[in-house]
DNA sequence: AGCTCTTCCTGAAAGC
DNA sequence: TGCTTTCAGGAAGAGC
């Protein structure tokens, strides 16, 4: 599924064919992800692409309109389509006369004979339009971009909260672009078992985590992407980063490291995979075996 | 505050 | 074989 990785490797696809080309047309099949699909088939022809940029997993092309007679080409308005591919979204770049794969929904006619096609499956993705003056509040909504995150402020924002890591991993309004595989991957290469609260971990441990989770992410889009179920880039191709994957979907497999075996349980309502040896639960630590007794409610003064 | 459950949707896989 | 059920999952919302 499309995170960080996936959409930046989409991104930076598309950013070398779309910045100048000018939307002809626009045609929809299904809608029902699209925030205002009659203003976007509205707007859109004749407007021309600046820019394709990200924000955490949403896709944002740039789009500026000129005043038609004007020699000058001072934009008159400017808006972004801003698009996220949740689990099975594809956004490719192909000729108008290449086949329509299925569940296809969107078609953005362009001026140099090519088309960009929104494909989603399972239709979890979104569409939304947004003038340029709404970006400010859209990006405030989300939190910092993982790579850009300093040290210091990734302990100060994990360092005051109860909530398990996992679940403040992949909370897009702490850290923006984090999903289930690059969740797992980061704390697999810190050693932190997913359950831990992040609050009670160390120093050193907060900063291992900040590490892993660059590394990971910076890896990842190096190898384009993970292709585990639908995701392909701008051109249709794979991306190679599932081979790599060190505890993602290899449950019941040993672990790269120490050999145990790869475990998946439910945490923050999610999948998580790791290692028991590498990422020990937080119990084994505050519990030792003689004091197993049932824990008593200790809080009748409370 | 943070957790679980539900909803959206489809196709793959498991169950019968 | 062929049908039905279950499951997966990003994000949002409800309820606890």
């Amino acid at each position: 599924m499309p995170e960080l990785p996936e959409v930046e490797t989409v991104v930076r696809g598309l950013r070398l064919s779309l910045p100048g080309r000018t939307i002809l047309e626009v045609r929809f099949g299904k809608t029902d992800f699209v925030d205002n699909p009659g203003e976007i088939a509205e707007r859109l022809p004749g407007m021309r692409i600046s820019d394709v940029t990200r924000l955490g997993k949403f896709i944002c092309i740039g789009l500026e309109a000129c005043a038609p007679n004007a020699a000058q080409a001072t934009p008159i308005s400017q808006f972004y389509l801003i698009i996220h591919l949740g689990m099975t979204g594809r956004l490719t770049l192909i000729h108008s006369r290449e086949s329509v794969a299925p569940h296809t929904h969107c078609f953005f006619v362009l001026d140099d004979g090519r088309e960009l096609r929104y494909t989603d499956i399972r239709r979890f993705g979104r569409m939304l339009l947004m003038p340029e003056s709404g970006l400010g509040e859209f990006t405030e909504q989300l939190g910092k971009e993982p790579l850009e995150i300093g040290a210091e402020e990734f302990c100060r924002y994990f360092g005051s909260t109860r909530a398990r890591v996992k679940a403040l991993l992949l909370d897009q309004r702490v850290l923006r672009g984090i999903g289930n595989i690059y969740a797992d991957e980061s704390l697999f290469r810190a050693r932190l078992h997913p359950a831990r609260i992040a609050q009670n971990l160390t120093k050193k441990q907060l900063l291992a985590l900040h590490e892993a989770v660059r590394r990971v992410l910076a890896d990842a889009i190096r190898f384009r992407g993970s292709s585990i179920s639908d995701y392909v880039d701008s051109e249709g191709k794979r991306g190679e980063f599932q081979l790599r994957h060190r505890v993602y979907q290899r449950d019941g497999k040993p672990c790269f490291r120490c050999k145990a075996i790869i475990r998946r349980v439910i945490v923050a309502g999610r999948s998580s995979h790791f290692c028991p040896r590498c990422q020990p639960p937080p119990r084994s630590r505050k519990r030792s075996r003689k004091s197993l007794k049932p824990r008593m409610h200790t809080d009748k003064h409370g």
